[in-house]
Formats: structure tokens, C-alpha cells, sequence
DNA sequence: TGAACGTGTGAACACATATTCATATATCAG
DNA sequence: CTGATATATGAATATGTGTTCACACGTTCA
């Protein structure tokens, strides 16, 4: 049983969660991992889907990537991406229940 | 009882999930953030304990304010600030989680 | 081998963002 | 009112980031 680390956050520790936050932190990336969070996909359906262009898709890709958010593997020609990581969805339910959070103080 | 909205995101969506998540995504606000879910503090001591400026405390809390996670009251000359969300310890420990996994991948 | 397709990548650009400096505003003490 | 203190704010600047374009790379198929 993993002993999460509370109490305040140094500057380093805090730099690595601003990095996975940051990560999260464009509506591009955020619907790559919807789509993702539904299964696997290869890289044209995800531009087509989000109706964005290939590179852009690609690029961000390699930022989740980056960040141990997704994974991928070969199949011929199309590369398939899939969700590698335990926590995004619940840190997609959780900002989705602060928005409506927001809604109920305006 | 919420339901919370599942699948996928459009594009408006998104967005403002996007604020939320860039809102997290920088050191100096999640240091805030970080003391002030240890209680109360005013802004001077918040620039004191991250060893940040004034100014630029004011400008991160603001951001802070404006995406609904912290409040403040004024008690003399000094402006106390306060969480003022529920789910940022939430987002805090699975961010952290997030950082652990990743730290076991490599 | 060569053409077609899917994907990755570097450069360039436009735009966003964090910090600093100077200064404004508000409150309190005298 | 005056000066001191706490905080906010606008402008300037440096740095970061997302997208696009052009093209490279790898795979398949003929």
C-alpha cells in the first residue's frame, strides 16, 4: 500500500506535479484522451475525430508520451495509441466535478 | 446525487477543463496551494514561505481566484486567502499518484 | 525498386504566460 | 492629514507553447 506524501510541496516536487498538470492542460490533448479513454485508436482516426490536422495530433501526441500518459504500437502502416496510465480518468472526473462546481457559484 | 457526464468531450468541453487543468499547471500556484491547504494564510506570508515576491504571489493568487479554487478576506491591512474548492486535494493526491507511477516506469 | 500511405519531426510563427518593476489603492498609527 | 505597511495592478520583457508547413522515415504493395 503505496503512503501518498502530504504536507506542503517543495519546489521540486512541485515542479513535477505543475509538469503533469501542464500536461493536461489543453483541450486538444484532453480530447486525444476522451477519445482514448474509449479504446485504443490509431493516429489518422484521432485527427479525423478531432478534426485537427495530422502534425498537430502528432506533436501532442508525443507530449502524453512524454508525460507516461499513453502508450502506442505498430500495426503495418497506422500506429495505435492507448491510454497507459491509472489516474487520468480520475483526474478527468474530478476537474469535470470542479467546473460544475463553478457553474453552481455563478 | 451528481452524474457526472462520461465519453467524450467536445471541443467546448474541453476548454474549460483545459482552465482548470492549466490552472495546476505551474509551480508557484501549486506551492500555494499546497500552504493554504494547511489553513489560511495571507499574502505576505505566502511570498515569504515560497520565496516568491509580492507581486508575483498577487498575480498567481489571482489566477487562483479567478478559477474558483481560493477566496479571501481582508482583516486589517493584511488579505487572507483560503481554499475555497473542494476537489483540489483530490487532484493534488492523484497527480501525486500519477508522478509515483511514473516514478516505477522507468 | 518505386509509388502511395501513415506517421514523426524540425523550423517558423503567433500567441500565451510568469516574473519584475513601478506605482496605485487601502488601511492603520500617530 | 501624514507616513508606513499590505496588497493589487499595469506595462514591459523573457520564455514557453500550439499550430502549420515542408519534408523525412518506415511500411506495404505492385
Amino acid at each position: 500500500m503505496r503512503q501518498i506524501t502530504r504536507g506542503r510541496l517543495d519546489l521540486e516536487r512541485a515542479s513535477l506535479l505543475a509538469e503533469t498538470f501542464k500536461g493536461l492542460g489543453d483541450a486538444t490533448r484532453l480530447r486525444l484522451l476522451s477519445i482514448l479513454l474509449e479504446g485504443e485508436t490509431c493516429v489518422s482516426d484521432l485527427a479525423e475525430q478531432t478534426e485537427t490536422n495530422q502534425s498537430a495530433v502528432s506533436h501532442q501526441l508525443r507530449v502524453l508520451r512524454n508525460l507516461g500518459f499513453v502508450s502506442n504500437r505498430r500495426e503495418g502502416k497506422n500506429i495505435y495509441y492507448q491510454i497507459d496510465d491509472e489516474h487520468i480518468e480520475g483526474l478527468f472526473n474530478l476537474a469535470l466535478e470542479h467546473s460544475y462546481h463553478l457553474d453552481s457559484k455563478e
